[in-house]
DNA sequence: CCGTATCCTAAATGATACTG
DNA sequence: CAGTATCATTTAGGATACGG
């Protein structure tokens, strides 16, 4: 009987160990090698957070998706897609027509991360201006 | 005059072009160069997410912060506080006391971030069985 | 206890060329 | 168009040692 994951010692509030295992509230991104902090990370990463981002306003194409997504390269959009599809976010529909035509889209899964990423990154963008003013506080008190 | 991100070609429907400038919804993560995009990865980086989720739970010194991300290194998390704090998000205050006491806490703004990060990573949390799911699909139709 | 400094490895990313 | 393959480079990350 090995415990997956020490987290906490156990005297504060939340988000202690237990990942996996048995039956509901199981899967814990604090705990190293639980699968969802591979998601998350899918998620919230550099580029998959701008792709779901970018798909939350529809239906692209690989090169239209390439155009949102402003300094993406082709390998890190065409990587970034599989595992987005992979974990189930995205959805791909290639057409054998010629020149080929591939859409993707979100799943109803994906739209619903997406929708919780936009808060925060909507958020994120409407208090730059705060965070750009704590950086000059930040390195005003420090110039050696 | 140089525009600054000539992200969408304009037909399409949400976040096109336009980071800083002028008066007020300026910035924007989609396009390359745009200071947002810096943040958004400071909050949703690997350490950073899970940074800002453990302070979600209250006050903690370096230490306990080390234990509740479970997998951080001592270099990693400095580095990531060190950013945190610089954009505003975390708050350090430290005692000078023998041994020395640090304690790090969310800011009004980092709990807002912080807020809307966690139902993120919740939602994840609560649907990797879908995910995993998925994941058991998208090799099944592919085992060479 | 709370870090920083250094060195080194591994992973992410970018550039380029090429294929169906 | 929609990618994959390969290679070069940059960056993140971990281990360790040391200092306030």
């Amino acid at each position: 009987m090995e415990s997956v994951a020490q987290t906490a010692e156990g005297t504060e509030s939340g988000r202690g160990a237990a990942c996996v295992q048995g039956k509901d509230l199981a899967y814990n991104v604090f705990a190293r090698s639980c699968p969802s902090r591979g998601t998350l990370e899918h998620v919230t990463g550099r580029w998959g957070s701008l792709t779901l981002g970018a798909l939350h306003d529809g239906t692209f194409r690989f090169n239209e998706l390439r155009r949102r997504v402003d300094g993406v390269s082709e390998k890190m959009l065409s990587q970034t897609l599989h595992a987005l599809e992979r974990d189930g976010l995205v959805h791909r529909e290639a057409q054998p027509t010629n020149p080929p035509r591939v859409d993707y889209r979100l799943t109803p899964l994906g739209r619903e991360v997406s929708e919780r990423l936009l808060t925060l990154i909507d958020f994120v963008e409407g208090h730059m201006d705060d965070v750009l003013e704590a950086r000059e506080r930040y390195d005003g008190t420090r110039e050696s």
